[in-house]
DNA sequence: CAGGAATTTGCACGAATATGCGCATATTTT
DNA sequence: AAAATATGCGCATATTCGTGCAAATTCCTG
């Protein structure tokens, strides 16, 4: 195994679970503690991370607290949210994915809208808890501990019995020539699918995910249905997508 | 479990709830009070917080959260959510039921412990989205409104691929005659298969849902390993049950 | 292709850190 | 005042850490 590869995948887990143990790293990859523990410090040195006692924890630990969560969202993501739950017309089946964009339009689904939401993140599912007359499937699978996401061969299997009329997607990065992408292979490969078993797919992004590219692609520009941003974005980052055909919707 | 994420956990706790409490912290850590007290100790040198008898507390006096506040259980709910949670061992396959009580075992859940825990609530698994070694598995499928559990035939074939060493049933009623049961058919029969699927049933249960009766019965009294109920109870409510020889724990 | 430099990895060992327990002391409650 | 509880300290133990060093591998250079 290489030296970057067992970095990348540390950084990996690091995501997936919000740590690492040193411990159990070099159990699992079969290597010294030794070894483990120069990474650790290089990639603390690097920045990619924080070292602490036994091993490391991501650099930015998930803000989102109980009294934060609500607050965090900002207005361009509330907007974002609001614009997407009313694309949605009665009957249809939407595929939401995590995240606290999508979460936005989970809070801004009209009450009275009957529709069949479908979802892999049980934090979504908890929003739509008091909504009259939106009937909600969950997805199974092994939670990705960070994202809370299902995710998995479970999973898969779930996605794959499902035809959803619009999918939102979640993604972390938006690039005019590498398309969308995520940073985690697993679930790039999720969402890749569930995109697969939609009939349209949007991707709602705030400003500081366009032109920004990310390890994991998802899909290609001309694969999605429409971009939807926050109004008063600058119109020049905007071009490169408006120039491959990129429907954009502003929010 | 790390000492800054143990660290940081405590931030977030006297964030939320306005204080935190040693003995309630080393118990649902899964520590000794030394520890902890070590902890507070140190984080009061570092100006985190302010270290008084029995605890500690924010240096900035916020306003107190009523809102989440009242939203907490009733002091019974988490004795018997702390006390199934200590029963659980390293190791262990644990399934949790949906409902309030469940919950609380999920908060308790010893936040060193590896375990993995599956459930058919969403609710539930948002519990533990902050539990360092928790592997979570949720069951997906369509989400039933009222308690915001998984069924259909999608959660049955799911529960089937599981095999659990604990699982902790939530009920609605016991009867020393007809046993366990819920009021929803639908329920009670995804209740009924999970408890196919496991080694051993646990049913937590406060006052007032002992002598009651349910429509739609899940188990007879001497399918389950065990009663939990909280201390105080009165004693001839459970004779019945001692005479079924059904093991009782008070919690 | 030969040989030296650089890198990587594991091991040993002393230092640093983390944790639990006992016990004497301090504080609160009854 | 007595009992119950909480606290701090010292100590023992178990991990974890960092450094120096040697062996193995890879890279580089002439």
């Amino acid at each position: 195994m290489l030296t970057s590869q067992r970095k990348a995948l540390i950084l990996e887990r690091l995501r997936r679970d919000g740590q690492v143990i040193a411990k159990a790293l070099a159990d699992d990859l079969g290597l010294s503690e030794d070894t483990i523990r120069r990474d650790l410090r290089e990639m603390a040195a690097e920045k990619l991370l924080k070292r602490v006692h036994g091993g490391a924890l991501p650099l930015s630990p998930e803000l989102p607290d109980f009294s934060t969560r609500q607050a965090v969202s900002s207005d361009a993501k509330r907007r974002l949210g609001a614009y997407a739950a009313n694309m949605i017309r009665p009957g249809q089946t939407v595929f939401l994915d995590g995240g606290t964009t999508n979460a936005e339009i989970a809070r801004h689904l009209p009450k009275n809208l009957a529709v069949t939401i479908v979802t892999h993140s049980p934090t979504i599912a908890g929003e739509l808890e008091h909504h009259p007359t939106a009937e909600v499937i969950v997805i199974g699978g092994k939670l990705y501990k960070h994202s809370m996401v299902a995710t998995g061969a479970a999973a898969m299997a779930a996605i794959a019995s499902i035809r959803a009329d619009l999918f939102f997607l979640g993604v972390t990065a938006i690039h005019p020539a590498r398309g969308f992408s995520t940073g985690d292979f697993e679930e790039a490969a999720i969402k890749r699918h569930i995109a697969q078993c939609a009939a349209e797919t949007y991707v709602l992004a705030t400003a500081e995910k366009l032109d920004a590219a990310s390890p994991c692609q998802i899909l290609p520009i001309k694969s999605v249905s429409g971009l939807i941003v926050p109004s008063g974005i600058f119109e020049e980052s905007l071009a490169p997508y408006r120039d491959a055909e990129l429907p954009i919707f502003l929010a």
